[in-house]
DNA sequence: CCATTCCTGTTATCATATTACATTCATGGC
DNA sequence: GCCATGAATGTAATATGATAACAGGAATGG
């Protein structure tokens, strides 16, 4: 007889980490995980910024870019390039993956998107050009992607960071979890 | 004329983060990212403590298992899942990604390897069931990675979790960045 | 010795991302 | 205006990473 483990039995795939949800979509507007504001606004004052940066020359916002960064803004839940791109070629742009790549390189680039690394997803920047060093809150049952301030952390993880003779440039910090609305449906 | 901007031009291709290093590839052994150490005494003790579980009952060890976690614990860069599958099949064993995917999730559920979301790739933990929350630092010349704890910094991030109502479960933490030896050469 | 469960293996397919090259478009110099 | 240049967009083809679904085999416990 086996003496019972500690650990789990099996992994689950990865692709299962996502529980199924009755109302999950990629395309759907979830209810944001962090307080409730007015959204709308806040796309509006990105894609403003936007067009600002594009009038005066700073970057150039084309009509590809705008309308990703747009689709993004409305998202709240991570959209990976292809669902990007499906929208994309719906609407008469290109319908090749490095058309989506392309522009998600730009945007992450100009900091208006973050890559999720562990969804291979995207999520637009609430408050770009802000110099944020991003840390992620990730819903397993929703999806949805919450950004919050990793600065704290890292500043700690820069410290042991030196202590190794390492030079950090960049750091992932993606949290996994359950938020709010999901934590009370889960196990109230 | 165009205002100078503060961002960068252009993205790199993910890909191309990598900077070409004269003798990186996949399966070299690469100098610890931390201090000097007897890495195969290392080695020795990790699976003699699979062995031992394996021993007990705790945990089935199996060849492609323990050859696989053997694999992993020489390699100190990270290896991909085709990586190690070509290297088991020139072993003899399956020769199909299942293979592949099926040990290394036995062998990250059971805490003996870890995967590197940023890298779609795998590394053996230094010091495994220590119920370790792991930080990577990755060289992004070398591509060594380099295991510390990330408590501290997840400590920190918890208490903002709290204040969003976000229940985490599971943090990933990856720094980018030069290892000592190569940001010596990089820019002394 | 059989039933069950776990493990290994296969084929086929899906999902994610890049390379290489052609075409178009904006911009600035003449 | 007109063209040279570089940036942006588009394509096909391909590489890389990961899973689904199913068949056979080996260990475990009754």
């Amino acid at each position: 007889m086996r003496t019972p483990s500690e650990f789990p039995r099996r992994a689950l795939p990865r692709a299962r980490l996502w529980a199924k949800h009755p109302n999950m979509s990629a395309h759907k507007h979830a209810t944001p995980a962090t307080q409730p504001h007015d959204h709308r606004a806040c796309v509006r004052h990105v894609l403003d910024e936007a067009d600002r940066l594009s009038a005066d020359g700073t970057v150039r916002f084309t009509p590809v870019r705008r309308r990703t960064l747009e689709i993004l803004l409305e998202s709240r839940t991570a959209l990976g390039a292809y669902d990007i791109l499906k929208r994309l070629k719906a609407e008469g742009f290109g319908a090749q993956p490095p058309v989506a790549y392309r522009v998600l390189d730009f945007l992450t680039s100009h900091g208006f998107v973050h890559r999720i690394e562990r969804l291979n997803a995207f999520v637009a920047c609430p408050r770009p050009r802000e110099g944020c060093d991003p840390a992620f809150m990730i819903c397993r049952i929703c999806r949805t992607v919450a950004e919050t301030s990793a600065k704290p952390a890292l500043s700690v993880l820069g410290r042991s960071a030196r202590g190794l003779g390492f030079r950090i440039e960049r750091t992932v910090v993606e949290a996994m979890g359950l938020c709010p609305d999901c934590s009370k449906s889960d196990s109230p």
